[in-house]
DNA sequence: TTGACAATTGAGCACCTGTTCAATTATAAT
DNA sequence: ATTATAATTGAACAGGTGCTCAATTGTCAA
């Protein structure tokens, strides 16, 4: 049964199969960037502030008051969201303006809707 | 000044916009689906699950022996896949076979690729 | 019925994540 | 310079996540 009983306890089913899949699997690192990516949208408050800023450019303190929660807790996700290239900012004297960085935000909120919608 | 003070220590700078920000605002029910929608895919084992079964119908031993992984963590990733209705199953005899339940999955990773290669 | 094997499940554990709280930075006004 | 305010940061803590290991279920063959 060849290489595989090496990995599996039990008899592989479909070698030819498997083998066929893992010739196009993408590398290593483009599987990290891509589940890096949506882990960042994997999580509600993240999700209302994208949701925002697709509407409207915002401050950090609107955008506090908007989901009732501290600054702090918003400025921590707000640098996730900049880490990950989906906001930008824009500073005005002591404050700063944040918005969506990426047009690609809204079709993908779009096609989970559909998915959810099913 | 109104009622944002109450939310947040500093002066708000748009009651207005956050007001009309927060009249389209979708219930806490949607965003919490959305973002355990995208939880899901936020896991590079579950990329990989979902991309392998993109392009076969697999059993729990191929895919344990393609990720090179146990059968026992697979079945666990495949629990939370069944749960989020991505994927289905088919059994024959003592084999299971899975594969992809829901078309956009392909849509949303290439949505993904498309903001990863900006 | 017994044995073998694919798959699933539950407990346990190490690691990661999101929030709070306190302290700090950056900018503007006095 | 000093004060005030918007925002950021770091440490710490609770809760969640993914894997391992052992035990169990479901199906088939002898």
């Amino acid at each position: 049964m060849g290489k595989s009983e090496v990995l599996c306890d039990c008899d592989v089913i479909h070698d030819d199969v498997v083998a066929a899949v893992r010739q196009g699997m993408p590398s290593d690192g483009k599987i990290t960037e891509l589940a890096e990516f949506f882990k960042v949208f994997g999580d509600s408050t993240r999700i209302r502030i994208l949701w925002a800023l697709d509407h409207a450019e915002l401050c950090v303190c609107d955008i506090a008051v908007l989901l009732n929660m501290t600054k702090s807790a918003i400025s921590h996700q707000l640098r996730v969201l900049r880490d990950s290239k989906l906001v930008k900012t824009r500073r005005s004297g002591k404050v700063v303006y944040y918005s969506l960085a990426d047009h690609h935000v809204q079709e993908i909120f779009e096609k989970a809707v559909e998915h959810l919608e099913e």
